[in-house]
DNA sequence: AACGTGTTCAACCGCGCTGTA
DNA sequence: GTACAGCGCGGTTGAACACGT
């Protein structure tokens, strides 16, 4: 376990203008990464993981401030409902935003909002709650297009070859994984975002093409020059459905 | 103006994962 | 296989601020 409070004498505490002027001048001479080494070239006596926190979250200059749009809000609820507290991949589709923020959005704004309205629902009714679990697992470990030596990409051509794939013992209820995900219970959604009923033409179209790279990323290794993070999102939800499995 | 209470969000902390020797 | 170091993530905290009385 690396010591996070090793040097005794790290400073600790809001940054001043002056640490967060000296960060940033470092970020752009050396670049990011290497945090280790960061606090050092520049001059601060923070721990990395300070340092690391201060640029990601506050300095980085793709950060959007300011309150979140509609659209925005609908993307967190939605993604949270398959993610989960998945912070840092539902951040990744928000553009300009942290983990951070969209942690702090949630747990502030929305997820009071969130717990009364389920509670509500218990109350009136009886229905049981369908909990959506994401199935990656089962559609990549016993999938015809991991299974199969014909590449993923062969088959896949468009939005619509995702729902027609070949009757495997994945599909034989008719029903893919990524289909369960798309589900959604709207009676939350609807009263938190009305824009919903408007862009009901655009977010099926958003998730299925959003699907569809997953699940080329899921089932393909990293084509050259392609990062470990730009998997990330595919490869945690993998792991995340494992977990709850 | 003073105080209490609620809200927001930057920052800290612990832990798990990954890469490397 | 194992120990270690580094990185990143999610949960939590607490200071600062807003608002009501």
């Amino acid at each position: 376990m690396e010591g996070y409070n090793v040097n005794l004498s790290v400073r600790k505490g809001a940054w001043t203008r002056e640490e967060d002027n000296l960060l940033r001048q470092c970020i752009e001479i050396h670049g990011e990464g290497k945090w280790n080494q960061v606090s050092y070239k520049a001059g601060l006596n923070r721990c990395r993981k300070s340092c690391r926190l201060r640029w990601l979250n506050y300095l980085k200059p793709s950060i959007k401030r300011g309150d979140f749009k509609e659209d925005e809000v609908d993307l967190i609820i939605r993604l949270h409902k398959l993610l989960g507290n998945r912070w840092s991949l539902i951040a990744q589709r928000l553009p300009g935003r942290t983990a951070n923020d969209v942690k702090n959005y949630w747990n502030t704004r929305l997820r009071m909002d969130y717990s009364l309205k389920k509670m509500k629902n218990k109350s009136q009714e009886t229905r049981k709650t369908n909990v959506i679990r994401p199935q990656a697992q089962k559609f990549i470990k016993s999938s015809y297009y991991l299974s199969s030596k014909e590449p993923i990409l062969d088959h896949i051509q468009s939005a619509e070859d995702l729902s027609t794939p070949p009757q495997t013992s994945s599909t034989k209820n008719g029903n893919d994984w990524w289909e369960t995900l798309l589900e959604v219970d709207d009676t939350f959604e609807r009263a938190a975002c009305p824009s919903l009923e408007l862009e009901e033409e655009v977010f099926p179209s958003f998730w299925v093409d959003d699907m569809r790279l997953s699940a080329r990323s899921c089932a393909n290794f990293p084509e050259e020059g392609q990062s470990r993070s730009e998997l990330s999102f595919s490869t945690d939800l993998w792991n995340h459905s494992k977990k709850n499995s």
